[in-house]
Formats: C-alpha cells, sequence, structure tokens
DNA sequence: CTATATCTGGACTGATTGGTCTTGAAAGGA
DNA sequence: TCCTTTCAAGACCAATCAGTCCAGATATAG
C-alpha cells in the first residue's frame, strides 16, 4: 500500500500531475484499475498521497540535517550539499515533485497550495533556527540576520531546482552554494 | 496574429502547456479552429512561439536594466526589485511561464530544454557582466566574485518565482532582496 | 469441501483530447 | 457584376482521458 504511493509518487515526479495518466500509475503500482481506485479514490487523491510523502521524506531529511546537537554550521553545509546533489547533471533533470507541483497546480488547487506553502514555512523555520544557533556561538558574520538569510536560502535551493532541470555540472553548483554560505558565516 | 502568439502566452502561462486545451486558446486567441492550425501548424508549436515571445520580453527588460551606461549596482537593485514585483501577491500567485515550462518539460522536450537553458545562461551572463563593472569601480564587497554571485542571483530570483506562487507580502521579498544585494556591495 | 471474501483483468462509459475537413459567408479585385 | 480568395463556425475523427463495473480467478475461513 504504501509501496504503491511511493511508485505512484515516482511517476509524479517525472511526469507532474497533467502529464501522468491512468495506465502510467497502473504500470508502475501493479495495482489493478479497480484495486487503485478502492485504495485511493480518485487520482487527485492519490496524487496528494504521494505529494504528502514527498513532502514527509523532505522535512525527514532536515531533521537529521538540523539536529540541535550537531554543529549547525555542518548542519547547513550538508543541507546545501544535499541540495547541489539532488539538482545536478540526472537528477537535476529529474526535477523536484514540490516545486513542479508549485508550479503546476499551487495557484489553483487549494489543498496544493496549502501544502506547498506549509512545506516553505516548514524549511525556512528550520532553516532560521540553524543560523540563529550558529549566531549564538558568533559563527556568524557581522550584519547576518536569521530570519532573513534562511528566507535567501530557501529562494537558492529552490533556484536550484529551476536550473538545476538543466542539468548543470555538480562541481559548479557546489562551488555556488559554497559562495554563498560563504557569505554569511565568520 | 503576433497579438494571438501574445493572448496564447496568456493562457500557457496561467495554466501549463498539458493544463491548457485548444478550446482555451481559440478562446483567448479569438481565431478559429482552422486558422489557428493554418497559422500556427499545431499546439506545440504555437507553445513554441509564445515561450520564445515571453522569453524575448524577459531579455529586453534586461538590455533596459543593465544598460552599460547606467550604474550597475542601479541595475541589479532594479532587477531585483522587478522580480519582487512580479513575485509578490496575485502576481507571484500567476507565476512564471519560463520556470513552469522549466519544470513541466525542459527534461523531456529537447527543443524546450535548449530554450530554457539557453535563457537561464542568458541571464547568468547579463548579472555577471553588471557586477563585473561594479566591481571594477570598487563598489563590490572584498572577496566577491563576479560569475559566482551571478549564478547565486540567478538562482535566487529563479527560487523567488517558486516560492512567490504562495503569494507572500511584496515588502518581506523586497527585505530578502536587500539583504542579499547588501552581502555583495560595498 | 464449501462458503465467503478479495482481487484481478478488462470491458465499458461519457467526456475530452489534438487535429482535419467541409460548408458557407464575407471581402476584395477586375 | 462576377470570380477568387480568405476565413469563421462547427461537424467530425480516432485516440485518450478519468472513472465505473462486472465476471471470473484466487485465496481464506470454517
Amino acid at each position: 500500500m504504501e509501496a504503491a504511493v511511493e511508485r505512484a509518487m515516482d511517476v509524479f515526479w517525472s511526469r507532474g500531475y497533467h502529464g501522468t495518466a491512468l495506465p502510467d500509475l497502473l504500470q508502475a503500482t501493479k495495482l489493478s484499475r479497480g484495486s487503485l481506485y478502492a485504495a485511493f479514490g480518485d487520482k487527485h487523491s492519490l496524487f496528494l498521497r504521494a505529494l504528502d510523502r514527498y513532502i514527509a521524506d523532505a522535512l525527514a531529511r532536515m531533521e537529521f540535517e538540523f539536529d540541535p546537537l550537531k554543529d549547525p554550521i555542518d548542519g547547513l553545509r550538508t543541507y546545501l550539499t544535499g541540495y547541489v546533489e539532488r539538482t545536478s547533471g540526472a537528477n537535476g533533470r529529474r526535477g523536484c515533485l514540490l516545486v513542479a507541483t508549485a508550479m503546476e497546480l499551487a495557484g489553483q488547487d487549494a489543498e496544493v497550495g496549502r501544502r506547498v506553502a506549509g512545506f516553505f514555512r516548514a524549511m525556512e523555520s528550520r532553516v532560521a533556527d540553524a543560523l540563529a544557533r550558529a549566531k549564538a556561538v558568533g559563527k556568524l558574520a557581522d550584519g547576518v540576520e536569521p530570519t532573513s538569510a534562511a528566507k535567501i536560502l530557501v529562494c537558492f535551493v529552490e533556484g536550484l531546482r529551476v536550473t538545476g532541470k538543466t542539468a548543470p555540472a555538480r562541481t559548479s553548483s557546489q562551488a555556488t552554494a559554497d559562495a554563498l554560505l560563504d557569505r554569511f558565516v565568520r
């Protein structure tokens, strides 16, 4: 059941909502038409399940990266490096279900809009928290405000996901991310 | 004719490629089915025309903002303010045809992929050029490398277009953009 | 072995997709 | 006035869309 959601997520991920047809989902989930509708209701509901799964994965990752027991600067570094990895080469071309969904549906689909907005808020607050902890131990450059810098970093990584669709080289993106973080840390 | 492309662009802009159906385009362009196919061939070709138009508009805007005769820092400020305006409130919710297209099609449609990649390259080089001119007159902060900072700024504004789908307040986005630029200028 | 419950593959629905073609009205030139 | 060209309106096409339904195979339970 949960495996079916994951496989459906993969399909939506690489084809978008309007771009995936029922047969694609049937083939990926290995469910019959009847079973799929019995289990998930309709295409839209299944999509929401897949999106929730995607968001949960991302939140779990951040929970690990921004663990309060670890050094916040290290956390920010691995957070950025993770995005660099996901937005380079073939990974980059694959794109991001959340960003694609934001662009495709967030403006017209309220259920989707709430989820997307909530995710961006959650990411921003986690990054801001890490920055605040870094500032508390004097590791931030002068004049860097955690909440403002967090907004910058969130926009930056989501922008990486966009430019990543053209499959840039990992080394280049990594250097860019490093250059940005260097503007914030002491 | 060119007006029809513009109206078609508006439709693709707010509904995406797969999300717009022929009747939507007929209504928007006020063309009959036969005329539209005679003029543009098919949906995909019309979409390419619309995308090219969108890109041309953006390039023209940058040509103005980054006019070599003007102060490059002023140019960067108005460039960023323009994106803030376009990614706030209702404008933000409307989104960006280029970013939406990048996420929806760039990975699978080679014609689209080339255009998207070319646009990002063009924007990056224009921003880098402005930064280089600013650096030449000593207006950049220590250690800021124009090409690297340009990549950061491009990712940032494209990320703004993504987070903008949740319709944030203009003042907040403006403060964020200002905070980022302040990290680069002296 | 029988009864029940579950699930599959696929037929089927009405609506909609992108695209073609025909008909007839309007317009323009000679 | 007459001939040609242009174009709008919409009928029409095969394919595909999301979603429903059912007959039959399979499995489980008693």
